[in-house]
Parts: C-alpha cells; structure tokens; sequence
DNA sequence: GGCAATGTCTACCAATTGGTAGAGAATTTT
DNA sequence: AAAATTCTCTACCAATTGGTAGACATTGCC
C-alpha cells in the first residue's frame, strides 16, 4: 500500500519538475534524489521516462478538467460563467504554477505528446466552446469567433501567470496583491472585451 | 570572412533550434549536424554552449528591438500605434516562430537567462509603458493599467502565434487563412478593450 | 513457518553529453 | 616565399543519461 503512495509521490514530483524545467531538462536521477529514492523505483512505476512523462500529463489534464467542473456547475450565463471559470483557473496557476508550465511544455511544436494534453482537453474545449457559442446567441456575449476567443483567454491567463519571471526581469516584483491587482485588471480586460454591445438583459 | 559567416548561420541555426526545442534539449552535435559542420567548430566561435545561447538571446533581442522601431516610427497615436506594432510583431512571429519559442524558453523561472533578455528587453518595454501613459492621458485609449495592458498584449500576440499547436491539437488546422482571421480578431478584440468609452477625437 | 507477490535497492552498461588538445588547411601579413 | 593568423578538423575524455539484471527486504496469505 506504501506503493501506491510512491507513485503518488512521483507524479506530483515529476509535475513539478517537469512543469519548472522541461522535460529535457529533467533527470530520473535529479528527480528520484528530489523524492529520495533510487532511480530505479521510479522505473519500477514508469517503464521509461517518457511514460512517466505521459502519465504525469494525463493527471495534470484531469486536474484541470475538474477545475474547470467545479466552475462550471453554479448554473451562471454569460460573462460571470466567464468570469467564474477564468477565477478558477487562475487560482489554479498561481497555487500550482508547473501545471500551467506543463502546458507550455507539452504544447512545443517537437513535444511527442502534443496531441495527448490535446486530446484530453478536446471534451472541455468542445464544452466551452459551446457554451459561448449559446452565450452570444443569445445577445449576453459580443459576437466573436468563439475559438478565437478561447484563445484570446487561454492566452490571457497562461501568459499572466506564467510570465512572472518576465515581470521581475522588467522591475516589479510580484506579490500577492499585485496578484490580485492583475487578476482584477484581467477581469476588467475580458469585461470590455466581451460585454455586449447594448446592455445585457438583467437576470429576472 | 567566411568565418564571420559561419558564425552568422551559427547564430541562425542555433536561434531555431533552441527555440523550437529548448536549450537542454538542443544538443551541439545535433547542431552542428545541422550546419553541415562539427561540434568543434561552435566551440570555436562560442566558448561554450551557454555562451551561444546568451549570444542567441541578444541577437533575438536585438531584432525584435528592430522590429519595433520599425513600427515605431511612423508617428502614430492611440489605437492605430499600438495596431502597428501589434501587427508587426505578430508578422515576426508567423514568419519566425522560433524567436517566440526562445522568449518562451529563456523565461522559464529556472532560466540562467531570464533576466538576461529582461534587461535587453526593459528599454522597449520603458518605451511601450510612456507610450501607454501618454495615450491614456490624452483620452486616446481607455484608462488601465499600463504594466497590465502590455502582459496582456504581449501574452496575447505569444499565445496566439506559439499555441499553435494547442489549435492542432483541438482540431482546426492553422493555414494562412485561419492566420489572417486570427490577426483580424486579435485586432478586434484588442480594439474592444482598449478603445476609449467616449469615441476618440478625430484626427484634424 | 513457508511462500509468493510487491517494492526498493545495488551493480552495471551503452550511448550521448559538453568540452579539451592539438593537428592541418587556408588565408593574410610581412 | 616565409611566417603568422584564422578557421575547421580528428581524436579523445570524463560525466551524465535512460535503461537492464537481478539481489534483498517486506508484506500478506496459507
């Protein structure tokens, strides 16, 4: 039953890992030293490196599924169901910012496993993809191409909560307020974006 | 002077590849394959791999600077400046994905270099940010935070030309089409954010 | 207690890595 | 033409890499 918990162990370290520095970048050795244990138990739970790479990938995209699950049940429309998935994800990137570097990772042009995140995400695109789709049909979103706009958030989110090293190399040192000073100016950026053009309907 | 060439296609080459590979996945011997030449050879003109890659970094640096002067000096206001150079670096990136993938790469936390392209990077940034202020102030774009807004522009611009992979990966095949559709609805979208709430004035 | 399964380890290994030493052309300088 | 400089090469090397083989311990089952 300790097993269990090995692997466990594995697979939240190599998340981290691989999230922090690349997949290249990281060792069996450096990781089993990190989990303190041999390389050899990591190759015992993973035949090779790279099914461990898969499987971490697979785990991280089940996070994310349920994130995005877990905003998408409170029955919202319109931009607070946008509002209120973006919130998630953001929270979800500032605690545990490796998964957002995992998808960088995994989203290199030469990355084998490409079409493996994209395959497990392709549910939750098709979903929201839908979603904005009915939402400006219905006149509570500006009308704009929704894989666009899917983008446009992706982009938004990843970009702000993955580039903290490019804000500290260019003079402000994050901290948690101008965290949520930048997740408040997000929300602004997506509100103007997004609004309709004639004042959205109130809820009745 | 066909030295001073080779270390010219060096440069190329090696920008290329650790952009679409990254640094540690980027080996000499891979590269210097690919220049039709020996590993010896990029020893001779970088002393060692890392000195290349900060080479690399400043002369990507270095071009991108360019590109913004270029798009800098037609002297612009408001929206249509910000378009302009929006547009310009959006054509650096279709036409050179890899320079992206370098700014992908060397900011990454665990990066020797983050701050290297930082502070090549920091005069164009101070110079975007004054712009912003100016433009701000004189009403010719809505009022935000300027730090904030230049994220936000910059993650766009990255996310829309780098994920295009993610695009793959979720079932539209990018073609030079979808690329110019994509461009309009950056533009649309930026416009929407950042165009003042009054209409602007009109230029005499 | 014996036994089989599970889990972690030590001991290796072949291949690849970045890097050194220095020979041998080619070109420029004198 | 001789000498010096510039450039690319062959020949190695020590360290690290992902991975194999199998010993050793621990646990649950009969």
């Amino acid at each position: 039953m300790a097993g269990s918990d090995t692997r466990r162990r594995i697979l939240d370290t190599a998340l981290a890992a691989f999230g922090r520095d690349g997949y290249a970048a990281t060792s069996l050795d450096a990781l089993a030293a990190e989990l303190g244990v041999r390389k050899q138990t990591i190759l015992y739970w993973f035949p090779s490196k790279l099914d461990l790479f898969e499987a971490v990938v697979d785990d991280a995209a089940e996070g994310l599924a349920d994130a995005f699950d877990e905003a998408a049940t409170g029955g919202l429309t319109g931009l607070d169901q946008v509002q209120a998935i973006v919130d998630r994800v953001f929270r979800l990137a500032v605690h545990r910012p490796e998964v957002l570097g995992l998808v960088r990772e995994v989203t290199r042009p030469e990355s084998p496993t490409a079409s493996r995140l994209g395959a497990r995400i392709r549910p939750l695109y098709d979903r929201a993809h839908d979603f904005l789709m009915r939402e400006m049909e219905a006149g509570r979103l500006r009308r704009s191409d929704p894989a666009m706009l899917l983008l446009s958030l992706y982009s938004a989110v990843v970009g702000m909560v993955t580039e903290l090293e490019v804000q500290r190399a260019v003079g402000f040192e994050p901290t948690l307020r101008s965290t949520v000073l930048r997740r408040r100016e997000l929300m602004r950026f997506l509100r103007a974006a997004l609004a309709p053009e004639s004042p959205a309907p109130a809820a009745p």
